[in-house]
RNA sequence: GCCCCCAUCGUCUAGCGGCCUAGGACGCUGGCUUCUCAUGCCAGUAACACGGGUUCAAAUCCCGUUGGGGGUACCA
């Protein structure tokens, strides 16, 4: 078996879908796992559709995500270009070679004609084309195009059984006369997805198409025209010219249907802008129709590049179960070094503007100093990276500039039934006061001593006030920690603007 | 109408004739740990769509039914 070479060839029509990237991704996957190739290719021949602005984001999709290509956009490759807008000299060639062969031909009827004939002859009226023109004379075109009637191209269809093994559902066969001679170029001369896909598939020797279940019965057809490629000698695939196919199962929305483009959740950067790993984002991608151990669902890229066969894939649409994501983000999360974790959170603390764009660009020893203190308090805490800018904003402004949420208001208010705040906070300023050695078990030592011991309080009554005080939450990561980060002066500044 | 695909806990899945009184994960529920919230640990919850075959034996193979999905375009 020659090398694998696979390809992703997306029309460039809105926002990255996930689905379609899960199909990028497998690909992609497969094409590592084999050490084949994986070629990047746009499909931009839908002129009303397609825009740069879409072209853009589906780069900067497969960047988020580091799938990268060994041919195709941007990178070029031996079959440039790799945009088929740029290609349609190549398949006004093709297609003159297919009608001269005989292979394909000119087609007058309109679909209202279609339409009447299959009614005249007893057929359902949405039977399709019946492939009349195949026998319409010389002349009779003549005076088509006489009257100003400009033909489609169909392809010929043999009229016998389609069969073909698919990777992930195995024998497929359509019985002969169950796919009509379909367009491949428009009457206006504008070929058609149905023409330019298989060819340039053919032409960059395209031997193994993992698509989306969607297009599974455009196959046959497909599998024609491949073999007519062959024939015309315009195909670099071996045999009869026909790639391996497997069709991936869909990845379903909410209910039972296909997460379509119009549902947000759909949208790939939804999950980027929420704070996903990329690493993590690809773990669960993977999972919907593939599983790398009957008792493990967490796994690096690596791991499943390693792992990953094609023909494991299960057949059955997966639903894209958000809870299920975030729990596999937060095991990521969790199980990443300090310093990585730094990393991914920065750019998220500049977006929600905790830290300016000079900071950003260049951390100082403080600001790094509480990020490798707090990063491991905040760790086990968050499911997303954008979580990390709330809970770390209270260590990165000053007292004054500190809000009390009105969580944590009415948390106050429900403890100073038992003991006000302003007492607790007191004696705890006071002991603070008196301490220098600045230490998180020190300070957790003292106040449990003193608030706990002495003063009989419960746990929530003594360290609410305090947790208020210093994070502005009801919520925080660990208190004496967090005290200790922000030092004896800022300590002491929050709490008194408390009492 | 016709053609094609699919069918295991709520969800993602393991299972490819006997290791299955069906395993794991997410979710949910309860418990332990605990300065809040999490983490961690423990326990519980819950599925082979239905009906026929084949076989000593079927979640697993075959047929049918039902249900779901897709196609049937001068969209991709």
């Amino acid at each position: 078996m020659s090398e694998v070479r696979v390809r992703f060839c997306p029309s460039p029509t809105g926002t990255p879908h996930v689905g379609n990237i899960r199909t990028a991704l497998f690909n992609w996957a497969w094409a590592k796992h084999t050490k084949g190739k994986f070629i990047f290719r746009i499909e931009d021949t839908d002129t009303q559709r397609d825009s740069e602005e879409s072209y853009q984001l589906l780069l900067e999709a497969l960047r988020w995500l580091n799938i990268d290509w060994d041919e195709g956009v941007e990178v070029g490759g031996p079959d440039e270009p790799y945009r088929q807008s740029q290609r349609y000299n190549i398949y006004k060639q093709v297609v003159k070679k297919l009608l001269t062969t005989g292979l394909a031909y000119e087609s007058f009827s309109t679909p209202e004609e279609i339409q009447q004939r299959n009614i005249n002859n007893g057929r359902p009226a949405q039977f399709g084309y019946d492939g009349a023109d195949r026998h319409t004379s010389q002349a009779d075109k003549q005076s088509f195009i006489d009257q100003g009637r400009k033909p489609v191209i169909r392809i010929k269809m043999p009229d016998c059984d389609i069969t073909f093994t698919d990777l992930i559902r195995g024998t497929i066969t359509f019985p002969a006369g169950s796919v009509p001679d379909y367009v491949i170029v428009r009457g206006n001369g504008h070929p058609l997805y149905t023409l330019v896909n298989p060819v340039d598939d053919a032409l960059m020797g395209i031997n193994c198409v993992l698509r989306g279940e969607d297009i599974l019965s455009s196959t046959p057809r497909q599998i024609v025209l491949y073999k007519y490629l062959k024939d015309i000698g315009i195909n670099k695939n071996q045999g009869d010219g026909v790639p391996q196919f497997g069709h991936l199962p869909y990845v379903m929305g909410e209910g039972n249907k296909k997460l379509s483009k119009r549902d947000p959740s759909s949208n790939l950067f939804l999950y980027k802008d929420e704070g996903f790993l990329p690493e993590a984002f690809i773990n669960y991608l993977a999972l919907l129709g593939w599983a790398i151990a009957p008792d493990r669902d967490i796994f690096s890229t690596k791991d499943f590049i390693k792992n990953f066969d094609i023909k494991a894939v299960n057949p059955n649409a997966a639903r894209f179960d958000y809870k299920k994501a975030l729990a596999i983000n937060s095991e990521h999360i969790r199980s990443l070094p300090c310093e990585k974790l730094i990393n991914y959170i920065v750019p998220y603390m500049h977006r929600d503007k905790i830290l300016s764009a000079k900071q950003f660009a260049n951390l100082n020893d403080r600001e790094k100093n509480i990020l490798k203190l707090a990063t491991p308090l905040i760790q086990p805490r968050i499911q997303t990276l954008n979580q990390a800018s709330s809970m770390l904003r209270f260590l990165f402004i000053k007292a004054d500039n500190l809000e009390i949420n009105q969580e944590a208001r009415e948390q106050l208010n429900q403890t100073d039934k038992k003991v006000p705040h302003k007492q607790v906070l007191q004696i705890s300023r006071d002991i603070l006061t008196k301490e220098n050695n600045w230490q998180t078990d020190i300070l957790h030592t003292i106040l449990f001593k003193q608030l706990i011991e002495v003063n009989n309080y419960k746990p929530k009554i003594a360290f609410t006030p305090l947790r208020v005080a210093i994070s502005g939450k009801r919520v925080s990561p660990p208190l004496f920690e967090s005290m200790a980060i922000l030092g004896k002066n800022e300590t002491i500044k929050r709490i008194e603007k408390l009492l």
